[in-house]
This record gives structure tokens, sequence and C-alpha cells, in this order.
DNA sequence: ATGAAAGCGCTAACAG
DNA sequence: CTGTTAGCGCTTTCAT
């Protein structure tokens, strides 16, 4: 009778506990483990064999100790965050593809980016991605002194570091242009507040709404980046008058708690209101809230995040620091013609004539 | 000028270059770095501003091939999980308490749990703590001949395994002894399907409306872990004849999916119905959320899992395998008293005279 | 195709 | 208080 709950596991076992059992040197079993030629089929299969009933398992610290590289590349991410849970997935498949090992660090309450950035120094990590830091600019900078590092989804600018964002304006284009070919002329944008990409949606709106010439469509609501930011600013946009028809969204969590307010006065949507929302979050694609939205290309954004880490590592010469990716907007059923006919310009606000014009 | 755009870092610094730099022997500066007795207070200043200036970082690589223990624990998580993300806080705060540092590997589409296990393998974990596997219990098993396995939030029964979970059924039982208290008669629990501990609170629901003689309540509704599921069982919810004045969720995603179908349809939270979640997640404390529900306690969970690892590598008798932690209930505003008179129980349905008894 | 030996950066004896 | 030495488990020359 085996004993399964032993208490105390034996010494994991070592390439010499292995070449031993076969009775081989370690340095051929260390071939074997790594899949590299230079062994007979015979012994490879003996090995693979032994390997496999010792329970043999290559110890990666040592592993890394050794070689000249480690092909390690750290990420940062907000264990919270959903987006960056969607570019972590994203930047596994990446690695894996570049054959590099990911090290993840957490950012989590009690945990800053300081500490999670110092414990990933410590594993020699080779470069480092940081999901959506807010870290001062200054630190960051002293970091890509010691070694490559790769911002994603945060306009940073400085000669030392790569960023990898989507392109936020063009995101708000498409979501206008989307609007205004449904017929909508009175529009507002819930924006980000200081969150990361915020200026640049609001940037973006603004810019599409004078391309359309739209006029008195320019407001923007004060907003914030959580449910709970959105909520506010849908009973800010409640008391608007005349209300707008179509309302842009600085991000999914956002439109989320948009949506819940307007739903719960009785607003319909996309009846009364359409909503375009921001990142094509999980929260967006729930069969129930099927929420419009500007979709960042994550596969593309870790590709690219994974391959300029790598190029900087092989020394390759790269051109520009930031790579932006295109978003693209994906339409569900949040959005819709607008019903009523847009009342006129009040004629205490507006002043231009031209009030809807369809691009 | 500098050159801060420097592509090729210069190798990073070791404990000899900083010994070489101060002009003393490696061990001095290991003591030192290590915060141990042993070092002069002079040489420990001048050791630490030479290793700041060189900007050296101990190789953990390194520290972790040479000492005796590793005091690593490796962690399990679901990248997108919003409960997991908490647990990983949790458990950076309890590592730290215990003097253990954490490896994270994630589960995320494309990388499945043995993956995510095989390289916490490789990385000389002493100990594997999984949040919510779903892997079969022959695998757990066979990796906790390995070394110690901690299950949190999976109820698995194995004499190797040790398992932290809430306990589920209390925490139905707090659910519908509030409602009672307030007044309901008529309930009805959504389910979780197969996911982990819906089995439980499905239980701890029936146990607890048999406790309080409630008949007719009896009803369970199938739903599931997401917010899709909870959004499909309230279009079933709505249809129910006569309408329940109250409803448990499984979790709080699921809740959230009940809580938009019944706005959406016009029906009043906690007007017409009394809604309790479950897990006291981020979603759940919203402000235009604010869901009554049975809170986890994440903070002894995670302490209890790092403990139990640490026992089990100090070889410290314990005895059950499996820690079970109370729930709370944490009243907020998706329950009151039933406005409407509950209706007299339909003689079709029930043989109790006893419909309600208030606990 | 295979093996012997050196050494990655560090810590743990053991001297002094 | 400080230095010397050995060796953690592995990969890498360099032999054979």
């Amino acid at each position: 009778m085996a004993e399964p709950t032993r208490s105390t596991p034996r010494r994991r076992p070592t390439l010499a506990d292995v070449a031993a059992h076969v009775g081989v040197s370690t340095t051929l079993v260390s071939l074997v483990m790594r899949d590299v030629p230079g062994a007979s089929p015979v012994n490879r299969e003996r090995i693979r064999r032994a390997a496999e009933e010792l329970g043999y398992h290559p110890d990666s610290r040592a592993q890394l100790l050794r070689r000249s590289r480690s092909r390690l590349i750290g990420v940062v991410f907000r264990v919270q965050d959903p987006f960056d849970g969607d570019l972590v997935g994203g930047l596994y498949a990446a690695a894996g593809d570049a054959d590099y090992e990911l090290a993840l660090s957490a950012v989590a309450p009690g945990r800053d980016e300081r500490r999670a950035v110092a414990s990933l120094l410590q594993d020699r990590c080779e470069a480092l991605i940081l999901l959506a830091p807010h870290s001062p600019t200054s630190f960051l900078a002293e970091l890509a002194g010691r070694m490559p590092i790769v911002v994603v989804a945060r306009s940073v600018r400085h000669r030392a570091l790569d960023v990898v964002r989507t392109d936020n304006a063009a995101g708000l284009h498409l979501a206008v242009d989307h609007l205004v070919a449904l017929g909508h002329s009175r529009a507002v944008h819930i924006d980000g507040g200081r969150a990361p990409g915020a200026a640049e949606r609001r940037r973006g709106y603004h810019e599409a709404v004078r391309r359309h010439g739209l006029t008195v469509s320019s407001h923007v609501l004060p907003g914030g980046p959580t449910e709970d930011d959105g909520a506010a600013a849908a009973r800010a946009f409640l008391d608007l008058h005349p209300r707008p028809t179509a309302v842009t969204v600085f991000n999914d969590r956002c439109a989320t708690g948009v949506l819940d307010v307007l739903s719960k006065a009785g607003v319909s949507v996309p009846g009364q209101v359409s909503v375009v929302g921001f990142d094509d979050s999980r929260l967006a694609r729930l069969s129930h809230v099927d929420l419009t939205t500007v979709a960042q290309n994550i596969g593309q954004m870790s590709h690219l995040a994974v391959t300029r880490a790598n190029d900087r590592l092989d020394g390759t010469d790269v051109g520009e620091r930031e790579l932006v990716v295109p978003p693209h907007l994906v339409v569900r059923s949040t959005t819709a013609p607008p019903t009523t006919t847009p009342s006129r310009p009040a004629p205490t606000t507006a002043s231009s004539p031209e009030a809807v014009s369809l691009g």
C-alpha cells in the first residue's frame, strides 16, 4: 500500500538523478530535455521515459541562472481590471509564439506598481511590459535605463519608452460617424476624467462632432472609468435640455453605469437614447447588455508589445517608439436611429443655422 | 551628455560587483542585502550606498537556487475572474506576513490549468494554491504527491488535499433568514448550475426554506455563474405565478443579470422584488447596484490558505483538511419588506398551514 | 554521439 | 566582524 498522504514529499529529482537512473551523463539528459539534436534515438527515448517516471521537471531557476539569456518578459497588470485580464491572455499567446516566458506581477490593493516592478527586477526579466501604468514618467524612464520597457494602453512620450496603444481619437470618430449615419444630431460625450486615454477620446469626440458640423452637440459630461462614474453622469444627462439622442461613453464599464440609470429612469435604449461604449470588454458582450462599442484590438496590441520587447532585446533597429493600433466599431443593440424628429435648436443655446449636417 | 536612449543596457551588477566597488567580500555584501546581523554599521552603510549607486538588485534565481528553501508559493488563478482577483490581493498580503513570495500563473483562454501548474512546477514553488480549479480530482491528487496543495473555493474531498472554502450553505441560511425576517414568504433561488459551490448553496436554500416552514417557496430556477445566466433566469422568473417577492441568487454576477432584466421589465427592486446575491464582489458594491449579498471572507480565506501551506511545509500537524469559513450578510438596498400583503397560500400547492414563520 | 569540467550569482559552512 | 571555500541544478565549452 502506498502512502499518498505522506506529508513530507521527497526531494524533487534533478538532472543528475535522471542521468544516474539511465546510466548516462547529465549533459545528455540536458540535451534531450531541451529537445536539441545530439542524442541517439535510443537514449533519447530511455531518458524521456526515466524523466517521466521520476516526475522530473527542469528547474527553471537553475536554467535561467546558467543561460546567457533568460527569455523572460515581466508583465505588470492590475489584477482587478478586466481589460488587463484580456491583455494578459493575449500576451501569453504572443510570448509563446516568440519563445518567451512571462513573469506576472500584480498590482493590487496594498501592492503598488513599484513593488510589482521590483519583484520582476529580481526575477531576471529581460524586458518589462506595463499595462496601463500610472507611475510617473520619471520612474518609467529610469527603468528604461536598465532594460527595455513597453508601456501598453497609456500614452507616455519619452524617447526611452516604447508605447503600444489604441488610436483613441479614431475610436471616437468611428462612434460619432456611426451615430451621425443613423441620423443623430444631438450627442454628448461622457468622459473619463483623468483616466489614461480619456483626453484623447474627448478630443476625438470634439473633432468628429466639428467635422460633421454638429453644433449644439459639443457637450461633454464629466465622468470617469467606473460604473459609478457612469451612473452619476447619467443622472446629469437626464437633466439635460433638450436631451441629446445619443451618447458616447469613455469606456464600457462607465457605459454600463449609464445604461443602468437610464433603464431605471424608464428611458429606453436605443429607443430614446443611443449609447456607444469603448473597449469591447466582456461586459459589452453580455447578451443583456449587448453594447455597441469601439473595440480595441487586443490580439494585435499584445503581439506588438511582445514583438517590440523582442526587437529591443535583439537590438533590431525599430522606427517609431509609439505604436498606434486602429480600433474598430462593433455595432450591437444599443444604437438605432433617433425616433423623435430632432427638435428645432433652442434659440437660447444655438447660434448656427446648420444644426445638422449628415457628414 | 548622457545617452539615455542607449538600446543595450549594461550587464546587471552582481554581488561581486558591489563587493569590488566597496572593497569587501561578497559574503559581507550578501549579509547586508539580506538585512541579517553580522556587519559593522560602517560597512553596512557603505555597501548600501554602493548597491544603490550601481542599481544592484539581488538575483532571485540565484538566491533560490542556493537556498535550501525557496519560500515561494505558486498561485493558479483565472485572470478574468473578479473574485480570483480579490483573492490574489489577499494572498499577497498573507504571503508577505508569513515571509513567502508568490509566483502567479494565470489560467486564460488558450492556457489551461495544466499549463499554469506546469510552469509553477518549474519555478521551484514549495506549495501550490489553486483558486477554484476545475481540474479533475485525480490530477490534483497526483500533484499533492509532489507538494502541498491548497484548493480554494472548491470543495474537493481527498485525503491529500487541503481545502479552504466558504460555508456556502450557511450563506444561504443567512440570506433566507434575512428575507423571512423582512416578512417574505414566497421566495425562489436562482442556482449556479454546475459551478463550484452551486450545489451547496442550493442545499442551503432548501434547508433554510424548510426550517422556516415556507412551503410554496422551494422553487429553484436554473441559472449559472454569469450575468447572461442571470438574465435568462430572470425572464423565467417573470413568468412565475404567483410571482415570488424575494429571490436569492447564486452569485453577484448572476444577480446583476437578474437586476438588469427586472429593471428593464419595469419591476422595481426592492419595491416588488427583493434580491440577494453572493460574493460581495466589487459589482455588488457599485453605488447604482448596491446589492444585498452574502460576503465571503476573502481576507481570512487568503490567510488560511497561506497558513495551511506553511503548516504543511513545516510539517506542523494540522487537523482538518477542509477549512470552512463562515460568510456574513451585507444588507444593502436590494432587499426590503414585501409591499403587497403576501397572498394566501394557493390551495393547489400548499399543504402546510404555517406558511410563514419568522424564524 | 557522449562525457568531463567549469561556472552562472548567490548563500552556508567554516575559518580567522 | 570579515573572508575563504564549496556547491545549489543547470548549460556550455571542449574533449573524446
